[in-house]
DNA sequence: ACATAACCGAGACGGTACGTCGCGTCTTCTA
DNA sequence: TAGAAGACGCGACGTACCGTCTCGGTTATGT
């Protein structure tokens, strides 16, 4: 599931026409574009094939299902956005990352990744992928600059890491998923020094 | 949206058999089971109806669509659901409450406003409801603990309320929805203790 | 199959909607158009369910296939167009049903009959359906021809009246679908003449 | 159409790896055995393909499509079991052809020509190919068979041959393709005695 | 001898129709 | 008039087959 499973490793001598690798990307644009028009619901694989010029069952070889196909959309998406900043500074690295974080799940990737959500509880495969992707990269991202601001001394001794990372992301899901309040900047800023901050930083 | 509206407001003097009100519950209740069976991706009306012993017809007398049945089934609960605690202390307070919400959530219902999240994106009307009354329930209760510990002087001057109230919501909701960890008491714990507290108590 | 099931006997009480029986004769008058137009094969139920404004359910709740709808809609009009002759002669009768029936045959039910045809011998539900209704029909009014012919003592003694039977349909189908040539008024002449009178009426 | 076209005649002078021929009949073969499990609507060029382990490519350089294929395979057939008999009487050799094309006609090969008369009203090429193949292979012997009767002084002089012609290939076809009835050696002696002997010969 | 060109099996591709299912509405009978 | 039952128009589903194409690999010929 998730990813397109034809990538050759396992594949013996490769027989008959090979997968036009090109369509890969032609379907998750397509599909991009229709679920930022009309959204996840109304998403419908006829859609996303007639947009890509494509036959349904093209889309069906490579990914099980509508699901499937959007969240190999978003995740492949979301590594490509989730850089990891390195200001210095615990402070700067936190907001740095965070509001590019939200400006990320602002964009159409947000609506899509709030539809998955909709879906986990009842797709198990889709719910491994999904935090195995989407939640796991934003983490590591968090974890490390935690770390580094370890090495510069910056942190408390008994710093509730585990919890700041998990805060920090729940802030951002929240506001984005649940209440619709926007994910701007100076929220970005409050959450670093009101919550974050003196959760972790030495001093405060 | 969201209510029955034969509330009798707005119909003219009563001609003919009146509604039969116990439907109503027996229809919630049938829809409530089918979504924590199989989820509110396939729910369907016509299970509900059959569940429920009931016409397709009584269920779209009483609700508009299928959204709308779900959302009300599950602000009903809700309401029902989000007592009040006073334990005369902050700290008490906020335990009681968000391990009580933390159950709540952990049931059904939680599968249901999962699901529901899925849509709000896309159903304005649907987002409004559930943030007029899963939402700001919630959140209500969370204020008026945080005004009694303002009486009793237990908070900063500068305390951030709205910001705390945020956190709480997206604390639980975020692992509910997105990580899958258990909301479990330990975990209601460490969150007051070493995130609101900190956040508003004084004296931290 | 072949006609549609719910004609009311064996249905216990009548409950829900009843089956609107206009819908029937809609769909029937949709399917012989459109096979008029493009033939059988060409076809599709999407197309019959178009042009009679229906859904294809509607269909399906009707005819088992395709093939279902188009032998139901043939005998139907087979039934409706082989009227019985009554000439008082026997060359008479033969002549005027015959006649009859090539310029029935010459319609879009004879290209309807021919496509059908062909799909007999894999599924002998619909053979079984097709003789019994358009063969026998057929069979049945020659038979009689012929007993009333007896009665006028017309016939010979040892007239093989089943030959008859067969070589008059024989000649007509083989026209229609083998070779291609007009099923006309001569062609009819000369079968009566040449081929049934010698066979079975007396001085010849 | 009809046949293999790379009999050679208009390509130029062969450059490159040659067609193997024995793979037209391995796909004969296929064809003839699919269509007779499963008919002639639902064979597949896939399932023919499989059969004669050749890729579709082969098969589309061969026959333009399913039709094409089919009605090569059967007219090869024909031509190869429609043998010329002369047993010195008009009763014997009417008798001895009409039972070996009966014999031909129970085979695969019959439901094959079925299924392809029921192609025929919507096919026009492929109504010429067929009856420029199977039926005037078939109609040329009956009518040799004639001539030499003619010679040896057993016709009247006045007998309609085209209609004995007709008359003798309808009566098969119809039991063959309509009633279902059997082919059997009495079938054709009681058409041979009964109605073609009395239409043509002598002193009957 | 060896490049050339057409062959071959395999299977992906764009497309069309399939038969099913769910939606929300409408229409019957029964209470 | 409400309610149970279920037919209705609509539209998306996921599958199957069509006929074409593109691979890697094979096999005769023509330079």
């Amino acid at each position: 599931m998730a990813t397109p499973v034809y990538s050759g490793a396992t594949r013996t001598p490769q027989r008959g026409r090979p997968r036009d690798a090109s369509r890969d990307d032609a379907l998750r644009q397509a599909a991009l574009e229709v679920m930022a028009e009309v959204g996840y619901r109304a998403l419908t694989m006829d859609a996303v094939a007639a947009r890509a010029r494509a036959g349904k069952a093209t889309i069906y070889r490579r990914w099980e299902s509508k699901l499937d196909l959007v969240i190999d959309t978003c995740t492949q998406l979301a590594q490509q956005n989730l850089a990891e900043p390195d200001t210095g500074s615990l402070a700067g690295d936190l907001r740095e990352f965070l509001s590019a974080f939200a400006a990320f799940l602002s964009g159409p990737v947000g609506k899509a990744a709030q539809a998955l959500v909709g879906e986990l509880p009842h797709e198990p495969e889709l719910a491994s992928a999904f935090r195995g992707t989407f939640l796991t990269a934003q983490r590591d991202v968090l974890r490390r600059i935690l770390d580094r601001a370890e090495e510069r001394g910056e942190l408390r001794q008994d710093a509730p890491r585990g919890m700041a990372v998990e805060i920090a992301g729940a802030a951002l899901i929240y506001r984005l998923m649940l209440t619709g309040d926007p994910l701007d900047l100076p929220f970005v800023d409050r959450v670093v020094e009101q919550v974050l901050m003196p959760l972790v930083a030495k001093g405060q």
